[in-house]
DNA sequence: CCGTACACGATAATATTTGTTCGTTTGTGT
DNA sequence: ACACAAACGAACAAATATTATCGTGTACGG
C-alpha cells in the first residue's frame, strides 16, 4: 500500500470545511465515500467527523454523519400533534401540489401546517413567512427563505402573536396561504379558539392571492369559539379520506372546493 | 518607521499581497508551493503567513492557509459556540446579579447570552426580548414573558435580522440589555462581523437604561470588522478570570467597569 | 568605515497529522 | 437470541510541519 503519511492533497482544515459543505448540501456523508474523495484513510475521516461533531456542526452516525437537525430542541410533543398524524401527513402531501417555485407562502400556527413544512423544506426558491416556531425549526435547516413573524410567545401553540407579529404579516403580499384551525363548519366556516391566532390567520388570508384550508376530517362539522373565515373565501379545502361521505356530499353541493387526500399517500 | 523606499525590485511586503491574492482566488495555499513560487525558504513563507493571519486575513493550518471568507466564517461562528463554554457559563452566572424582578431584558444573537438565558429561565416576573432562536427555545419552556423579534432568518447565528426585527426592538424601552460580539478592543470597543447583527445590537443598546457587555477573555484585545459600541457606553463589562492580568490592569486604568467572573463557579 | 536594523536562511527540538493494527462496539440478518 | 460483518476508537509509529534560535548578508546612517 502507498503509505503517504503526513501530507495529503488537502490541508486539514480545508478538508473539514469541505466535509461540512458536503453535509450541508447533501444532508449526509459516509466515511468510506469521504475517504475515497479526499484520498485518506477512514481513520482520518473519522477524526475529522469527530471534530465537526464536537463543534456541534454535524451529528455522528454509524458509517458517517448527518446534518444537524433544526435549531430548536424537540418541543414537548403537543397532544394535538399526536392525533390524526397520518391524516395530516396525507393532507400535507396533497397540498404540496399548490406550491410552485417563486411562491411567497404564509403558514399559520396550526399543527397541520407543520406537516406541510416538512415537505416544503425540500423545495428551493420559495419564501415562507410564519409565526409558528415548529415550522421555523423545520425550515431553518432547509434552503427555503424564511421570515419569522416575531411577537409575544404564545406557549399553547409555540407561536408568536400580537401587534408585532401582525405588523410583520402585513408587510407581505403572499401568493399562497395555508391555514388550519380547531373546527370547520359549513355555515360558520373556519373557526378557532384563540383571538390572537384568529387575527393572525385573518391577516394572512387577507394578504394572500390564493387561500388554502387544511382540515383533517375530525374537525369538519364541528364548531369553535371564533369565526375566522367563511369557506367561500378559500380556493381549496383539503381534507382526508376519513371524511363522512354524507358530509362530503353536502359540502360539494354547497360549492365548497373540497380536495380529499388519500390517507395511504396517493 | 519602515521607510525603506529603496531600489530593490519589489516593495518589502510585495509577497504578502501576492500570497493574499492567491488565497482569495484559490481558497487555499500551501507553504511548499509558495516557497517554490517565490524562490524563498519555507521559513520565510511561514513568517508571511503568520503575519497575514495576525491581520485576520487568512486562517493558518498545518501545511498552508485557507481563505477566511465564506464557509469558514460561519464555521468560525460555530466553533466559538463550543469553545470557552466554561468561561461563558461563569460569565453568565456572574451577570445574573444584574437582573431583578420586573426587568425588561434584551438579549442579542450571541452564543454567550445563550448561557445567560439558561439562568434567566429560572426567574419569574421578567420579560425578555430577543432575536436569538436558541434563547427563544430555552425560554419557551420557562415562566418568563418572551417576545421574539421576527424578521429574516440568518442561519449563521440562528437569529433574525432586518427591518422587521429592528422594528420590534424599537418598540421597547428595556431596563437592561446584554450583548456580546466577536471581539473587544480598548480603543474600538465592542466589535462584530455581521452588519445586520451590529445594527440590532446598537438598537438594543440605544433603547436600554442599563447596558452590559459579556465577553469571555478570548475576545478581549482582539479586533473585528465593524464597531458596535465603545466600552464607555457600558455599565459593566463581564469577563472571565482567564483574562491577562496586564490587560485587566490596562482596562481598569482606562475606567472600563470590568467585572471578572471566576471560571470555577464563584 | 563601523554598528545597527532588518530580512532571510539553516538547524535542531518539538508538535501535528496521518496510517496501521487490533480489540471492542454496533448494526443486521437469520 | 445468536452470529457475523462492518464500523469504531485507542495506541503506536512514521512522515511532515512548525517553532525557537542562531548566523549571514545587505542597506542605511553616522
Amino acid at each position: 500500500m502507498n503509505t503517504r503519511l503526513g501530507s495529503s492533497a488537502f490541508l486539514p482544515k480545508e478538508r473539514l470545511v469541505r466535509i461540512y459543505d458536503i453535509v450541508q448540501k447533501e444532508g449526509t456523508a459516509r466515511v468510506a465515500e469521504l475517504a475515497a474523495l479526499f484520498g485518506t484513510s477512514a481513520m482520518t475521516i473519522r477524526r475529522d467527523l469527530t471534530e465537526l461533531e464536537a463543534k456541534g456542526l454535524v451529528v455522528r452516525t454509524q458509517g458517517g454523519v448527518v446534518a444537524r437537525d433544526g435549531i430548536l430542541r424537540d418541543y414537548d410533543v403537543d397532544v394535538r400533534q399526536t392525533y390524526n398524524v397520518e391524516e395530516k401527513s396525507a393532507i400535507a402531501k396533497e397540498a404540496m401540489r399548490f406550491i410552485q417555485p417563486g411562491d411567497y407562502v404564509a403558514l399559520d400556527a396550526s399543527t397541520t401546517v407543520v406537516e406541510l413544512a416538512k415537505h416544503i423544506a425540500n423545495l428551493r426558491d420559495v419564501t415562507v413567512v410564519t409565526n409558528n416556531f415548529m415550522v421555523a425549526n423545520i425550515l431553518a435547516s432547509s434552503p427555503v427563505e424564511l421570515v419569522f413573524a416575531g411577537g409575544y410567545l404564545r406557549r399553547e401553540a409555540f407561536s408568536t402573536v400580537g401587534p408585532l407579529a401582525e405588523h410583520t404579516v402585513m408587510q407581505f403580499a403572499f401568493t399562497k396561504v395555508f391555514v388550519s384551525g380547531t373546527a370547520v363548519d359549513l355555515d360558520a366556516g373556519l373557526m378557532d379558539n384563540s383571538p390572537d391566532e384568529v387575527h393572525m390567520k385573518q391577516l394572512m388570508l387577507r394578504n394572500s392571492k390564493k387561500r388554502y384550508l387544511l382540515a383533517d376530517s375530525s374537525k369538519i362539522m364541528h364548531r369553535g369559539l371564533i369565526k375566522v373565515s367563511p369557506l367561500a373565501e378559500f380556493d381549496a379545502v383539503v381534507t382526508d379520506s376519513r371524511i363522512d361521505p354524507a358530509v362530503e356530499l353536502t359540502m360539494r353541493k354547497a360549492n365548497v372546493p373540497l380536495v380529499v387526500a388519500g390517507v395511504r399517500g396517493g
